[in-house]
DNA sequence: GAAAATTACCCACAGCTACCCACAATTCTA
DNA sequence: TAGAATTGTGGGTAGCTGTGGGTAATTTTC
């Protein structure tokens, strides 16, 4: 059973079919909340994976770009590189959704996936890729991570 | 459906025909709320690129128009700029709008175009311009992205 | 007013997508 | 523990989408 609503906890492994198509986990999908009209929001991820939203947490976003001005071209910019690898995906009556190719082609997804719940969003990496990240990121100054600690109460 | 009105997200790769004839993707038309009458405003963006938006949308932002002063240079140009270059075009059977000669021209458009979806709004570029300003963007001052970023981005 | 040019509207069609069903493997239940 | 239900994966197909081109209607030009 699920605690709180679109909320993403655990690691999985699941395939991408040759269409494209992955399974949402279960328990995923369980977790998300009606309005949600099982939908989501796929797209990049500041790391080489994909990042997957439920539609409601994504409507806030696009809510917040909407009332950025076009008159700054800073903002446009920015607008432009936050929405233009977005696309909105209901999932079908297995579970999946479709991803884009150009997101496909980002993240360097082959056929195994690996799918992390991260709290409010969701993650999908390459096994390879996931493990390389992984390892630089032992190499980070280990004072960022206290910085976090000081905000975040584990 | 859950999908929000007059939203566009996402990036897509069409062709413009002989007759300046462009398809708009069909999930941006189906996003179109009834009152738009299959209806969009086509104009100049302030990049080099053409910017669409469902005649709805078009009409609030010609009254805020209306509102800005008149005193200032810079709103004398942008209201110029904008509602002179603006036609109106109800999309074909297949979907397509039809373009003016001018904004051809001024987006340098030729048979690849990629459209953007700008959430309020959607940008026409030729690939080669858009890769181009991107390239320029990354020049401008990156602290201001992340500030966006931090304060947007979940 | 007639010819030429332009525009608006229609049809055709290949390729793709959304949707459906099938089935094996796993988990749940009584 | 056996049966039932759910879950993950693969594949088929009807209908839609994007693209090109044709023709009648309208406008422009001489």
């Amino acid at each position: 059973m699920t605690i709180s609503k679109n909320t993403f906890t655990g690691e999985y492994s699941y395939s991408l079919d040759a269409k494209g198509r992955i399974n949402i986990p279960a328990k995923f999908r369980q977790s998300l909340s009606k309005n949600n009209d099982n939908t989501f929001v796929v797209t990049r991820g500041l790391d080489t994976c994909i990042w997957v939203y439920p539609i409601i947490i994504w409507q806030k976003i696009e809510t917040e770009l909407k009332n950025l001005s076009a008159l700054s071209a800073i903002n446009r910019s920015f607008i432009r590189n936050a929405v233009r690898y977005a696309a909105i995906t209901p999932y079908d009556k297995q579970g999946r959704i479709l991803l884009t190719p150009s997101l496909i082609r980002y993240a360097e997804l082959e056929k195994e996936a690996i799918i992390i719940g991260m709290v409010n969003k969701i993650e999908i990496w390459n096994p390879k890729t996931l493990y390389e990240t992984d390892k630089q990121n032992l190499k980070l100054d280990p004072s960022t991570f206290e910085d976090l600690a000081e905000k975040i109460i584990l």
